[in-house]
DNA sequence: TACTAAGTTTAGTTTGTACTAAACGTTATA
DNA sequence: TATAACGTTTAGTACAAACTAAACTTAGTA
């Protein structure tokens, strides 16, 4: 590979480990989605090793994260032991399976803390003897309920997404400004 | 404060200490909101520091933060040096703030780095003597136009949502399922 | 002008987490 | 059945980031 490059090939490296730190993912996992998304032939996990300088037992934690996160997909070939991984370069379709795997389970314990410490207040067993108490409920009430309902609403929002299919997608797309459908 | 409604409010706070951490944010900070949001009077900062059990100096800097991102509002009274604070309620408005503030930027960099790497590649100088390399050139301008144009297409949801005033944002909360507007 | 009451800054410590190095399992091959 | 070639797991290390404790402003007050 001629120097120019190569140079191109690490900075869009650089690029992805940063976007994968800043997201909260290792550093190393962007660096290694960035060089499957920018591999002219299918990588081993030896071949990733080499060109992420990481090493093996890294690789194989992290490339299997991106591949529960939809990211990279394992192919094997037949009379060959090794794993090899491609990239998915539908970047809607990570999306969507991000949103499942890793923000949906959140977003929900998120909204079940809310509905729980509303549900404390809600229940409680005294009538509030003081009426400095009283009020107190009365505020808890108002703003626990408040936060339960917009976190519903992004419930709903995150739902709607996930339950569009590819087609329905790209109306998202055409809307904002058409993404380049055309694969290598 | 009678025992139920502490506990209502220790578990609402260990929620947003958990959310805050999930997004990056220091977990104190996610404490440091729940106790504000919960608060029925402005909250100076050795309250908050007494209701959280961090220091001040962690409480100054986090609370800073937050007041940048919009959640919190200092508000000062005439003939009383300390700061007080009071919570934005405002989800929606809080969201805005946070895009522009804090992922914004992320964002632009993003896609400068891949828009500097996808540079790289198109103004190499010589025309490829190696087949391969121009195979490779090929798959690279192709790849790195793809995220281009994929975080281009982000960008240009932010920027909406950005430019969406507060009336036009109740269509996308009527269309997700309404949160409560009224406020105590 | 010293003293107090506030918030901020900083030096040092703690802690969580990602990574390394190496041991470990497993499967194919000689 | 030993050896080699894989991927995985684990015990230990290194590092970044958040927090603590305390020094440092700054402004108002005795």
């Amino acid at each position: 590979m001629n120097q120019e490059l190569q140079q191109a090939q690490q900075t869009f490296i650089q690029g992805m480990i940063r976007i994968s730190h800043f997201w909260g993912f290792p550093k190393a996992m962007g660096a290694i989605y960035g060089a499957i998304y920018l591999a002219s032939a299918p990588l081993s996990l030896d071949e990733i090793v080499e060109q992420v300088g990481v090493t093996k037992g890294a690789v194989s934690t992290n490339v299997r994260t991106l591949e529960r996160l939809g990211m990279v997909h394992k192919q094997l070939q037949l009379g060959d032991r090794k794993d090899y991984y491609i990239p998915e370069t539908d970047f809607w379709k990570i999306i969507r399976t991000v949103l499942r795997e890793r923000e949906k389970q959140e977003f929900d314990v998120a909204l079940r803390t809310v509905d729980d410490s509303l549900a404390m207040v809600n229940s409680q067993a005294s009538p509030d003897a003081d009426p400095e108490d009283a009020a107190l409920t009365k505020l808890y009430q108002e703003r626990m309920e408040k936060m339960k309902s917009f976190f519903h609403t992004l419930d709903n929002i995150v739902a709607t997404l996930l339950a569009l299919d590819e087609l329905r997608l790209s109306t998202v797309q055409r809307l904002f400004g058409k993404t380049t459908t055309k694969e290598s």
